[in-house]
RNA sequence: GCGCCUGUAGCUCAGCUGGAUAGAGCAACGGACUUCUAAUCCGUAGGUCGCAGGUUCGAAUCCUGCCAGGCGCGCCA
């Protein structure tokens, strides 16, 4: 509709060109909106303000001489009006919506692709916890986001790869080891001072069990600096396994797991760190080995090697992301929580200094999540090791109601994560408002079989029948989507989707109890119907698992 | 002190990357189930878009400066 209208508009000023009315042949790109008053008309273009300078004419006198030279061919337009400072107004023929339907019925799942990522190679990474306890609710808002995003991209016709970074390597895996080893030791009945920088999480003392009952005492009574290692890569295995059975329950499946350790292994850091010396991009400085961010853009140069001769977790991030574009990576995207934000300018100006367009890595900075219950904060500490886990969550309120709420919001603003309402069923959680609306329309396809309706012989006809304010509003809805995809897609942001899909079903309840779908004395309204309310369910069921929520048959 | 993010209805948030009279949901109040699922719908009420300037035909949106909140600023990850 737009597009055609577009057509129409431009093909109107070079007529206008031509006649000699519009001095100027730069025409500036039209654009139409969707005005918020009815009032308005159903499409709305500001291009005739747009052109005013260039055209050296009055907004309005513009606009007049468009409309003049309107050849509406397909006849879309029912009306135009020239309003305000120069807006022009177009009122479509309510007919004119309905072939939309029939294309929605035609691509079916896939209505709404679109081409903007021309089969780019694009990655995304998300998650990536670190491998030294259970997730928990900020991981699943960023699982939740880069899942959905590389859906979204990838309908978008981006070819993409979703990867999780394991960071089994350096201090906080020795830290796992030595926590697991104390608790063992515990376990067999001596008194060990477990110190405030280990883990305190009550899994680490199952994990301590595990490995006793697997392998028996032997570990635990070796010292510590034979037993740690071993301990660190039963732990991390165990707890990377936990990981990934919780994110399948989320609905998320990676498409590869890449371990920080084995850059170490292939000696790919190493090699790196000479090649940058030889370049004088690495230097020493107070015994340790500095990289030169801060010709990048960096606020300072960033310590890769420390004086003890340990790597830091900058040296191998340099090196990660460095290979991800080796693997040919057109674009690569980072899904971090907000608390990592100061990291940013140092991976740009890493990505840089190893040859690649800044411009090419993204981050989507995932701010926190405050989960609640009843409004009231719950008290978590990760320290301490009391925290409401990911699994939890879902078993609580169910991973639609989770992905839902995590997708509601635009992922830069902070997220209340409110346990009781999650487990709501009413128009407090939006996620059952959506789903209800495939579940109605499946029951009214379920009726039509029960009670053996006759509504074969659909003809594009029976769509005159569709002439009601709900009708239209409903169809111009539907025709939104492709927009919505699109813009989600472009901007990565999936909460557009979350919020069409609510506009859409705000839209269907309304027509559902003001039309009677079924009418059994007029079997061509009936099929008009069905063949609007069919799309509908398609185009729900589309959104739905683009966020990679179900929808449900029944409810 | 510096940097990033946020400030929109009583609460939680949208606002299509500059458009016309700023929108939803919740909470409040009043209505609608002998009809395809009331997990729904309809109506009423609710606003100085943090504050002050600037840019222009036009600003919640862009720029600058303040104010308030969150998060960062390690040879931690």
């Amino acid at each position: 509709m737009k597009n055609l209208l577009k057509i129409t508009i431009l093909a109107a000023a070079s007529a206008a060109h031509k006649q000699g009315v519009l001095p100027s042949s730069d025409f500036s790109e039209v654009i139409l909106e969707e005005p918020k008053a009815e009032s308005h008309g159903d499409l709305s273009t500001n291009i005739a303000m747009q052109m005013a300078k260039t055209q050296r004419m009055a907004p309005r006198k513009i606009a007049e001489a468009l409309i003049e030279n309107l050849d509406d061919k397909d006849g879309l337009i029912e009306r135009t009006e020239i309003a305000g400072p120069g807006f022009i107004n177009f009122f479509i023929r309510p007919t004119a919506w309905h072939p939309i339907l029939s294309t929605i019925h035609k691509q079916d799942d896939k209505y709404g692709q679109c081409d903007i990522g021309k089969a780019t190679p694009i990655q995304i990474e998300f998650v990536s916890s670190n491998p030294t306890g259970p997730l928990h609710v900020g991981h699943g808002r960023g699982g939740a986001v880069g899942d959905s995003t590389a859906n979204i991209l990838s309908f978008c016709g981006y070819d993409v790869q979703k990867e999780y970074y394991i960071n089994d390597s350096g201090r906080q895996i020795q830290t796992l080891g030595i926590s697991v080893y104390l608790r063992g030791k515990e376990l067999l009945g001596k008194t060990v001072d477990f110190p405030e920088t280990c883990y305190q999480g009550d899994y680490i003392k199952d994990l301590a069990k595990e490995l006793l009952e697997k392998d028996g005492k032997d570990i635990f009574e070796k010292a510590e600096a034979d037993a740690i290692m071993p301990c660190a890569r039963f732990a991390a295995d165990k707890i990377i396994d936990g990981m990934r059975a919780d994110l399948e329950d989320f609905g998320i499946r990676f498409d590869r797991w890449f371990s920080e350790q084995s850059l170490y292994d292939s000696g790919k850091v190493d090699a790196d760190i000479r090649a940058f010396k030889e370049k004088g991009l690495v230097y020493e400085k107070d015994g340790a080995q500095w990289f030169a961010t801060s010709n990048y853009g960096d606020e300072k140069d960033r310590v890769v090697v420390r004086q003890n001769g340990q790597t830091t977790y900058f040296a191998s991030d340099i090196t990660y992301h460095k290979d991800k574009f080796e693997r040919g990576f057109r674009k690569v995207i980072d899904v971090w929580g907000a608390d990592h934000h100061g990291y940013i300018p140092r991976v740009k100006a890493a990505v840089e200094a190893t040859g690649y367009n800044p411009d090419q890595f993204d981050v989507l900075l995932v701010q926190l999540v405050n989960l609640l219950r009843a409004g009231k904060p719950v008290a978590m500490s990760t320290r301490s090791g009391e925290f409401v886990t990911l699994s939890d969550v879902i078993k609580e309120v169910g991973r639609d109601a989770a992905r839902f709420i995590f997708l509601s919001r635009h992922y830069d603003s902070p997220l209340d994560f409110d346990l009781d309402l999650a487990k709501k069923k009413t128009n407090d959680n939006p996620v059952y408002y959506v789903q209800y609306v495939h579940a109605r329309i499946a029951s009214i396809h379920r009726k039509v079989v029960n009670d053996g309706l006759n509504v074969s012989g659909f003809s594009p006809s029976d769509l005159l029948a569709l002439d009601t304010s709900e009708d239209i509003t409903l169809i111009k809805n539907l025709t939104r989507y492709p927009e919505a995809v699109k813009a989600a897609g472009t901007f990565m942001e999936p909460h557009r989707i979350t919020f069409y899909l609510m506009n859409l079903a705000a839209a269907f309840h309304t027509y559902y109890n003001r039309h009677r779908v079924l009418c059994e004395d007029d079997l061509p309204l009936t099929r008009a119907r069905l063949h609007l309310i069919t799309a509908v369910q398609k185009v729900i069921r589309n959104g739905l698992s683009l966020l990679g929520i179900s929808a449900p048959e029944s409810m």
